[in-house]
DNA sequence: TAGATTGTTAATCGATTAACAATC
DNA sequence: TAGATTGTTAATCGATTAACAATC
């Protein structure tokens, strides 16, 4: 029952996305009620750290019952912040680009895609899921003019970090990079960097071991 | 120079592709030889994890000289797999699948597509980067014909299982899974699943701690 | 109440870091 | 050779698991 005082380990943050989909699947069977034990043989890990990991945030279950399933998956998306309505927009209307915006998974999870940019003359303009690409000359413009929390990085390796820097000299609090390098901000801006490649290269290490 | 006796941990080989990474960086600047003092600098981790983390393939340095660049990003190389040719389909032509298979990444790594399957009338028979898209109608025959390692899964979540099964039991080794379920095969199988949204939790919740 | 299951402390395990002898 | 830096062992730290008292 603590409050969230001492700080929580990367590690257990890095669960949360995992507990949250497995609650909202149970939550779609109907199942109301799940034990730390019921629920760590349905994700193979353990109920201790299922225990562990949730009184990190303060305990959401009940002695000699259980943990309410939407109860739960609510305060795990509270946690996350999903229901803050973070902005984001799209730097990069390549393929990868236009994938995620089409994609409507983010926009599920509380995520808006508010904006869309490119340097392609011939892309700007176009709409891709119903927003319309704008040139990235217009960037700032936009970002002063609209709050964006995260911004997604689809762009090539080049251009990745003065497109950054441009973002975040704006207010943007968030980066998720999908470029062959890595961004380093300092503690005010948060990175995500997202590597495609690296779970098909330990696939590959994986497979060679068998 | 122990040899590869005792297991390496999953959370060495998850970084491999890290500096396999930053060692092509460094090779791309023209810089030979490194200390894993200066590399440790590079990349934010401390010295004596790098040396850890080689050593468990057998220690690539030099003592009073460091690592050769080149040799030591081969090495991983190697170690991941890289050079076996490994080939893969793609099961989804939809935006994602579209996208990775536009993706030039992949084959930089090693990987070699070999084809892309869909059942969308509209869509089977067209191109994608040079590769005629099939029916999954012709999967089977596909995979009896051709050795595929590896099974890039882009297909909706109901589809993901029932498709994952029929490469499997057609030969396949490794499946990287993009939808939204977490798939679960035997030791036999390798499988990594790739949660697109989980970094944009992970980047919304960093952002609340600010 | 008795049974179940949490919240939480204590024990264990594994991964990271430090230290240094080996050696290029 | 002297200096640098690895490979590797030992110490520390943190995360996971086990255990159990609290309590619904």
């Amino acid at each position: 029952m603590s409050e969230n005082i001492k700080k929580v380990p990367a590690v257990v943050v890095k669960r949360l996305p995992r507990y949250y989909r497995y609650l909202g699947e149970l939550m779609k069977q109907g199942i109301k009620r799940i034990s730390s034990n019921a629920l760590s043989v349905k994700m193979n890990v353990t109920a201790s750290q299922i225990r562990q990991d949730f009184n990190y945030f303060g305990g959401f279950g009940q002695q000699g019952y259980g943990y309410n399933v939407e109860h739960l998956h609510s305060e795990i998306g509270e946690i996350l912040g999903l229901n803050d309505g973070d902005t984001t927009v799209i730097v990069g209307a390549g393929n990868l680009g236009r994938a995620l915006a089409s994609h409507n998974t983010f926009e599920k999870r509380g995520f808006k895609l508010i904006g869309i940019f490119d340097n392609d003359e011939s892309i700007i303009g176009t709409e891709i899921n119903g927003i319309e690409v704008m040139s990235v000359d217009d960037l700032e413009d936009f970002l002063h003019a609209n709050r964006v929390d995260i911004g997604i990085l689809t762009v090539p390796k080049a251009a990745v970090v003065e497109t950054a820097e441009r973002l975040v000299k704006c207010g943007v609090k968030g980066l998720m990079n999908f470029s062959y390098t890595e961004l380093n901000f300092d503690k005010k801006v948060a990175v995500e960097n997202v590597h495609l490649s690296d779970p098909l290269m330990t696939l590959s290490y994986k497979i060679k071991q068998k």
